[in-house]
DNA sequence: GGTATTACGCTACGACGCGTAGCGAAAGCC
DNA sequence: GGCTTTCGCTACGCGTCGTAGCGTAATACC
């Protein structure tokens, strides 16, 4: 959400209930228009609200969109499952379920393509997308590390490289699987994702069907 | 481009030049304004032709800017560097260097968020994009399985997923890298993502520097 | 060279979404 | 009750869309 400044005390407070009808009325339009054909006006009438109101509250479609789907990833949970990777498989078999999603699938896109020529939607995404993934990737190594499963990294910034290495690697090739390739990240590519992940091309090879 | 179907034998033949002047005019307004601000008419106008002259030849803003974005991925090649990890880390840097370009980044995401409603869209991006680069997987991984550094998979269905599967994991990560965490995939990600790629998470660290 | 056929440039048009301004009414704090 | 802010509503100018219609240019066929 936008930062509520204190400044506002006095005076009609904004509508919470509007809020939430408006974010829910906008992911019903990206399911059934997408985002091409998404009018805020649109969205103002299925939320029962002045499209007044909602130029109120957010810039543009890029930020509203932004916000819409930003809730759809606050489920996202790393479940301790025993080992590295099971809990690779578990987080991003979560991940998947929530791209397949069809206003999580043309939503977030949209909003990517749009954040290369705007630095303050990019950091809008990153704030409320992203982040909230990264941080899995953080827990999740602290706990294989833990385990002895990873060594640890002593030098910071090899280690924050390393994160991101990995961050990229995950989300990359699952939204690439839904969006592009258009297939469904299901547990067979999933376990598949996770050997070559762990173990490497080469490794891989050796465990074809285990895990 | 659309297939141009035999049937039309007689009468004036479309220029081939304007062909050319309108992707070249649709890639500089990509530069310029981004997917978003992108109009038919600001391009005609470029081009040096009539708004109806594109609408006879496309049928959209998305079919328009697949064309003249697939046109840049024609220079993707796969040089034979001797072992494994250089051919990938060499075709990487390939599509990473596409990617930094601004009419890439602006115009690619955009299309793929459409095609997530468009199945024609989808298929047409597919054919001028993804697999131009599918087609390299396959060749390096043809080439290290006679190098010994890959094994043979005799199992026809299982090698497909396989490619599928690392065509995901080195297209999305890239894509990922360069267009959300908006960092460049230079030559010391490539090298660490090759590394993972090809030794795993935990192979990895027993090489932290070299290759 | 004449004719048929197709592409082209140009103009004009209705339709639609954008984003804003202005108004009176409603809902909170002091 | 007075102050402040939000709300719903209407209306507006603006720009883009996608198409229709027209006269002209370029090619193939005879």
């Amino acid at each position: 959400m936008q930062s509520r400044s204190p400044a506002s005390r006095t005076g009609r407070p904004r509508s919470a209930t509007a809020d939430a009808a408006i974010l829910a009325a906008t992911r019903e339009a990206l399911v059934e228009l997408g985002w091409s054909k998404l009018t805020l006006g649109d969205v103002a009438t299925r939320a029962g609200v002045a499209k007044t109101t909602l130029y109120r509250r957010w810039a543009g479609k890029n930020e509203l969109v932004v916000d819409a789907v930003a809730e759809l990833f606050d489920e996202l949970e790393l479940f301790d499952r025993g080992s590295l990777a099971a809990d690779i498989e578990g987080v991003v078999l979560q991940f998947a379920s929530i791209l397949a999603l069809p206003e999580a699938r043309s939503g977030l896109m949209a909003v990517v393509a749009e954040a290369t020529r705007d630095e303050a939607l990019r950091e809008r995404i990153r704030a409320s997308v992203v982040d909230r993934q990264k941080r899995l990737v953080l827990e999740g190594r602290a706990r294989a590390q833990a385990r002895g499963e990873l060594p640890a990294e002593p030098d910071p910034a090899s280690s924050a490289r390393t994160v991101d290495l990995i961050f990229d690697m995950v989300a990359g090739a699952v939204v690439h699987r839904t969006l592009v390739s258009a297939e469904p990240a299901d547990e067979e590519w999933v376990h598949r994702f996770t050997g070559v992940l762990l173990r490497g091309l080469a490794g891989e090879a050796a465990h074809p069907a285990d895990g």
